[in-house]
DNA sequence: CGAGTTGTTGAGTTGCGTCAACCGTTGTGG
DNA sequence: CCACAACGGTTGACGCAACTCAACAACTCG
């Protein structure tokens, strides 16, 4: 189960032979379930084991000065520790929002594996790649749009990459996060993160309630944030 | 020469094998100087060659919305389109800042070599995992921190990674940037960065003169700027 | 029923942006 | 050789986006 996750998504981001395929299918693993809060990694730690996303939501979390920022989400599918396999050191805690599962993979069978395949190798080199695609489009976020279009280019790229995973059904998507989450990846407070709520929803772009939001018109919330999904790559069906 | 740069680099931020060094050195290449805000590539192109950066400052820019966003610098050694091996449409601009040499190296060639030896492969893997790595750091700096800690910051991780290459001497080193560079890739505006800057002088913790920085104490400014150089991992002498 | 989340609202404050002017340096061409 | 334009750095005045503080409402859960 984890393994057609995997192959998936490798699938769609690259192209496997069908000797890497048996390859992934063979790898032994193990499942974890976490609760609200529970952490993959903790900073500091030298993991010996990658973890694949099969259900809920991560994010990447460290204290700067007195906020709690968070550098990154993942969504089913994605391997948040996989750098681990090459930086041994973890340099933030990495934790489930909501409820999650996890399947957890032992760093010396997925370097085995990679060793003796280089297009296996390339496939989740590819998949990291994606990843800093994805951290140079925070930066910008970050740094040049203000606080009703950075947060609708997160609403989007969520949507987006729920989409690969045949998570977005009918334009609406579950996201177990509260304001204080969004505000803590957004840089702002969660004040101003409801106001800037409410703005989108006052502007009928989306509909947000309890663990739901919808998009009501969602080529005028991409126009909103300056949104093109090409920056997610490979990352298609 | 570009060789002996790409080793030591790889050298400190893995571990070659006589051999790798071998494949390394046999890599054919080209040189090409640049000019003040000559690209190397631009959005939308696909290159076939990788660049080394010899000598000089390169950035990576777009345009969001009314700004020229800046979402990373490169110093020498850095291979700043290695990326597009695998991701082969480049999203971003990557300019030179003051002049700079590059090395070229075809895809086809750099594609060769990782394809025989895996070790190569993950040397270079690891290569892009440590500018990953930058990346968040420049979410975390963008979205958590105010203007003086957050240019405190940015002077910090310029002065280590040059100091990896030999480029920091007795606390300073050379930086040919403007004002609206810094402000571009801070997400502030110019003027704000020039008190911010006047900020740091202030405080005795820096001098910054035409295209001279000088660390007056690190040890503040690193404190002012909670500046902890483990994320740039492997990259030590 | 009370206690703890999470979301919402109002009022006052502040960090940073914008606009506009001025200064010093550099380079260029009449 | 000087006039002048272009550029980068600096300063002041003013405005606004976002922050802080504080209170309250709705909801969940023990």
């Amino acid at each position: 189960m984890p393994h057609r996750m995997l192959i998936a998504r490798l699938q769609a981001v690259a192209g496997l032979t069908q000797q890497d395929r048996c390859a992934l299918q063979s790898l032994p693993y193990s499942f974890k379930s976490l609760e609200s809060g529970d952490c993959v990694i903790r900073e500091g730690e030298r993991p010996n084991a990658c973890t694949v996303l099969m259900d809920g939501f991560l994010a990447r979390r460290r204290v700067i000065g007195d906020r709690n920022q968070i550098s990154a989400f993942y969504v089913a599918g994605d391997m948040p520790d996989l750098h681990t396999l090459h930086l041994p050191t973890a340099d933030h805690d990495i934790c489930s929002i909501g409820r999650s599962r996890v399947a957890v993979i032992g760093h010396s069978h997925l370097m085995g594996t990679l060793t003796a395949s280089a297009t296996l190798s390339h496939a989740f080199w590819r998949e990291t790649l994606i990843q800093s695609a994805i951290y140079r489009d925070w930066v910008e976020n970050l740094a040049a749009r203000q606080a009703l279009p950075r947060l609708a280019h997160l609403v989007c790229e969520l949507a987006a990459r729920l989409e690969v995973v045949g998570l977005l059904r009918e334009g609406s998507f579950t996201l177990p996060f509260t304001q204080e989450i969004i505000a803590d990846a957004c840089g702002l407070s969660i004040v101003h993160i409801n106001r800037t709520i409410q703005e989108l929803r006052r502007q009928g772009l989306i509909e947000w309630e309890g663990h739901r939001v919808e998009l009501l018109n969602r080529s005028r919330l991409q126009a909103l944030a300056e949104f093109d999904a090409s920056y997610l790559h490979a990352l298609r069906r």
